[in-house]
RNA sequence: GGGAGCAUAGCUCAGUUGGUUCAGAGCGUCUGCCUUACAAGCAGAGGGUCGGGGGUUCGACUCCCUCUGCUCCCACCA
């Protein structure tokens, strides 16, 4: 078959893909062998395919596909997250851009364009997936809001409040304007923010309500919130505030009095060392308030605007309220100094508006024992992270965490399954059915029309952390004591995880702690964090820098192959991968070496007569040790999950050892055809590469594995068996690589002196030259070998030791004795100082009796070799008469 | 504010219990080549006081201290 001079991914990819699903290639089912699992992080259900997710899923892939050519049962699960506050919003937006506001929807309403938008954006992500060949089982697609997945949510739910672990309760919490609902700890991100530091005079009351021209300073970020001061604050032990003791002072502008209070959590020496008591609109004043029972006054909406308590600027929203005050308080001589200040803001992960403390009635899940078993599992090593590095991380996490608010004030996701009776009494069950049934042992009277749920729906973590679990058997989470369906006691616990440190509380810990309660196991062995994909520059990609290449287009451009390579090249497990194009364009090279390589043996023809020839032969015997070396190399590798070292010794390997130098060596003369035992030995040792580069780079090597010999329809690469590192001979290895060093000693004389590559060289080496390897070096360098003891001759000649051999290649008229002469002598001081060095250590005594015998023998080794050396340069040094 | 990590060639990174002739790889760069698979290629070459300083050791890229620079995580000083 005649084969293009390029690689075409656009032709392969598609054919190969189809043809893999339609074989169900993918799709696993519990059989006697040993499983091999993977859950996929599920994206966003209407995200579209991102760098990092490339990254993700070509590591996950390349995982999955060595798995199963291992001849393990290999099950990679695939699926969505509803992503509650991400979609939601999203489909908030677009309402909006139709003129739509949520607030006149009703939830149902609301509900059935979510689920439209779902069902329209639903499938890109995974159609993306395909793209890059990924090798998912499809057939066990799961969706976190698929009605059983649902169902093994509310039943957790369930089971955790009757368990005693799930508690509601008014706290005050991260609360997002934008988003409208409360955030978790993990969702609020900190970031150094520049603002400005307000001195406010608060004038002292007279007791009747009337301002004294006496007044104290206090500094704050946020004069908005004034009005819902409570108190002042000072350090008991803070002398110059003593005169301040059971006074009451006057906020400004609303003339409200307030007392000053005494708690030793002021700091004396921060800011002017009097602290505003704002209970409803920060954590501290919280406790403040309630250590001296101060009244809670909310004066931010839900929308992050003042409301009617604050009498003034009613309506404004904070900021502008804030720009506001500051001009009000000028005029009305409040204001003392505004200094410019840098303090650590929290924004909402998802839609980055400044988060708003805000007490308000939340569901929590307590952490304490959940998080002890799950620290844990990572501590005694039953669940690995890779790299090791982020175990500090993670016990600091696990020691420090707190309860998890799991209420968002949201409509798409699993509604919460309590139930309020009208007396505020609240029953918690899986439906409405059972939910009436708890209410009547409450009241009897109670009707099913009483009862309203919960509006709130849970954390979309609240459902992937079953993930593992309930996408093989949704019984199971919420029902410990259930009998495993037969999948999930074959599947679980998985093997290995991919996915990205930033999600590691998120997700990853949550997911240990469900599986310890569920199934009283981890959910998976191993954690493989990837770093953060970032562009060349280091930014982190984003749609805003415009930074972030589109996977797609450069699948179209490239191929996946290249793309994926591209990736792996430069990714090291929890190193931030800096992307660029360039590697992309090296996987594609990458692909046309291989392509080109099987172009040249495909087009050999076998001459049944031929002999194999000297160079071939001994060409065949090195790769077979060579590739048993490599293939060991790689082994180590997979198994410390060095992918991208596993990935480059095999690059090396098949672009260096087996292009380079193979090929090149069992190439029959032009016009001959080549003998049959080096061409089979060759199509041999070709297979095995494209088993090794296939979990890497599935598609092109399907493509050259069908065409090198007939294969049966339903036959594939990806089933076939990975080759064994069998026993090498480490010598023959060793040999080969001295006549490699001799060759390119040989080439570099060739250019340095203008010689054509067609001129026969004569060549004389010297003692301990493999001679076995004398065909390679005549081959490739298109040499006439001698032998010399000393590897000198008479008279013009350039030399060059290769390992501790000698060897020159004669060239009358060409040599500049001159030059060779003082570059002999250069080397022969090299060598000198070498061996002096060597000596010194051999002589002292604490080295000898110090080090580990093998250590001082290999330094024995050094100074024998060094000493041949010398006597070589010497003999050649002779040959001009020095 | 607390904690963790990183710093090796122009770039991205290996260097796995301190010891092989160990200072490496890939890419890029330079030089010469359209040599009958591949110019998306072939052949060759150059390039680093392993961030600075100190210490431990017979021996340090590797261990300890310190300084500098960067990154990340956690955190309620208004």
């Amino acid at each position: 078959m005649e084969l293009s001079a390029k690689y075409n991914p656009a032709e392969t990819e598609d054919k190969w893909y189809a043809y893999w699903l339609e074989h169900k290639f993918f799709h696993s089912e519990p059989d006697s062998r040993e499983p091999y699992t993977v859950v996929i992080p599920p994206p966003n259900v209407t995200g579209i395919l991102h760098m990092g997710h490339v990254l993700n899923n070509t590591l996950n892939d390349v995982l999955v596909r060595k798995a199963r050519m291992d001849g393990k049962n290999a099950c990679w699960v695939p699926g969505t997250d509803h992503a509650s506050i991400a979609t939601e919003s999203k489909v908030v937006a677009k309402l909006k851009a139709e003129g739509i506001e949520k607030e006149s929807l009703t939830r149902e309403e609301f509900l059935a364009h979510a689920w439209e938008w779902k069902e329209k954006h639903g499938g890109i992500i995974l159609n993306q997936l395909r793209k890059l060949g990924a090798s998912c089982d499809w057939d066990r697609t799961r969706f976190t809001m698929d009605p059983d997945l649902s169902e093994a949510v509310i039943n957790t739910f369930v089971y955790f409040y009757e368990k005693g672990y799930i508690y509601r309760g008014v706290r005050m919490v991260n609360w997002d304007p934008v988003g409208l609902t409360a955030v978790s700890d993990e969702e609020v991100i900190h970031r150094d923010t520049t603002s400005k530091f307000y001195h406010l005079r608060y004038f002292i009351s007279d007791g009747n309500g009337n301002p004294t021209d006496k007044y104290l300073v206090i500094a704050t970020t946020r004069p908005e919130t004034i009005m819902a001061d409570a108190a002042i604050c000072i350090n008991p032990a803070d002398e110059r505030y003593h005169w301040l003791k059971g006074k009451k002072v006057l906020i400004p502008l609303i003339n409200k009095e307030i007392p000053v209070i005494e708690d030793s959590y002021v700091e004396m020496d921060f800011g002017t060392g009097c602290l505003k008591v704002t209970p409803a609109h920060d954590v501290n004043d919280y406790e403040i308030g309630i250590r001296h029972n101060l009244p809670v006054i909310d004066i931010i909406d839900n929308h992050g605007r003042l409301n009617e308590k604050a009498q003034i600027l009613v309506g404004e929203d904070r900021f502008e309220a804030r720009r506001k005050i500051e001009q009000m308080l000028q005029e009305s001589g409040n204001l003392e100094k505004v200094e410019a200040y840098t303090s650590p803001v929290g924004y909402s992960e998802r839609t980055n508006a400044v988060i708003e403390p805000k007490l308000s009635m939340q569901w929590f899940l307590k952490m304490e024992d959940l998080a002890k078993d799950a620290l844990e599992s990572v501590e005694s090593g039953k669940v690995k992270l890779i790299p090791d590095k982020y175990r500090n991380t993670y016990r600091h996490w696990m020691e420090n965490v707190r309860d998890w608010c799991i209420s968002r004030q949201l409509w798409w996701g699993q509604q919460i399954p309590a139930y309020y009776l009208p007396d505020g009494k609240v029953v918690v069950a899986p439906n409405a059915q059972k939910a009436l049934e708890k209410a009547l042992e409450i009241n009897p009277s109670v009707k099913a029309e009483d009862l309203r749920q919960d509006p709130d729906v849970l954390d979309t973590w609240f459902s992937s952390w079953l993930w593992p679990i309930s996408v093989f058997d949704t019984n199971k989470a919420g029902h410990p004591d259930a009998e495993p369906n037969r999948d999930l006691a074959y599947y679980y616990p998985t093997n290995d995880l991919v996915t990205g440190p930033d999600i590691l509380f998120f997700w990853v810990a949550r997911m240990i702690m469900a599986g310890n309660e569920f199934m009283n196991d981890v959910p998976f062995r191993n954690v493989y964090l990837t770093g953060i994909v970032r562009d060349k520059l280091g930014r982190k990609m984003s749609k805003t820098l415009g930074n972030s290449p589109d996977p797609l287009k450069l699948i179209e451009q490239y191929g996946a192959d290249g793309v994926r390579l591209g990736m792996l090249l430069c990714s090291s497990a929890g190193n931030d991968i800096l992307f660029d194009e360039s590697q992309v364009e090296q996987g594609r090279n990458f692909c046309n070496k291989i392509w080109n390589a099987y172009r040249l043996v495909n087009g050999w023809n076998t001459d049944e007569s031929a002999k194999q020839s000297e160079a071939a032969a001994v060409a065949v015997q090195w790769f077979g040790n060579k590739l048993n070396a490599v293939l060991e190399t790689v082994e180590d590798h997979y198994s410390k999950f060095r992918l991208s070292d596993a990935l480059m010794t095999i690059y090396k390997f098949f672009w260096d050892d087996f292009c380079a130098w193979y090929l090149e060596l069992v190439k029959p003369a032009y016009g001959c055809g080549i003998d049959p035992v080096t061409y089979d030995a060759t199509l041999k040792f070709f297979d095995a590469l494209l088993k090794m580069i296939h979990p890497f780079m599935p598609f092109i090597t399907e493509e050259l594995w069908q065409n090198m010999a007939p294969r049966k329809e339903g036959e594939t690469i990806m089933l076939q068996r990975m080759p064994l590192a069998g026993t090498y001979d480490a010598k023959v290895i060793a040999d080969f690589e001295m006549a490699c060093g001799a060759v390119v000693a040989i080439r570099g004389i060739r250019q340095q002196k203008g010689l054509s590559p067609k001129e026969t060289l004569d060549v004389v080496y010297g003692q301990g030259f493999p001679e076995g390897m004398l065909p390679v070096v005549v081959k490739l360098a298109n040499v006439k070998p001698q032998f010399n003891a000393a590897g000198t001759v008479e008279g013009s000649a350039v030399s060059f030791m290769v390992g501790t051999v000698k060897m020159s290649v004669p060239l009358t008229g060409l040599v500049d004795e001159q030059e060779e002469i003082a570059k002999l002598e250069a080397e022969l001081k090299h060598q000198e100082e070498f061996l002096a060095a060597v000596r010194r250590k051999l002589s002292n005594e604490k080295f000898v009796s110090g080090a580990p015998e093998k250590v001082v023998a290999m330094e024995r080794k050094k100074e024998a070799d060094s000493l041949s050396k010398i006597e070589s340069i010497q003999a050649a040094l002779a040959s001009y008469g020095k």
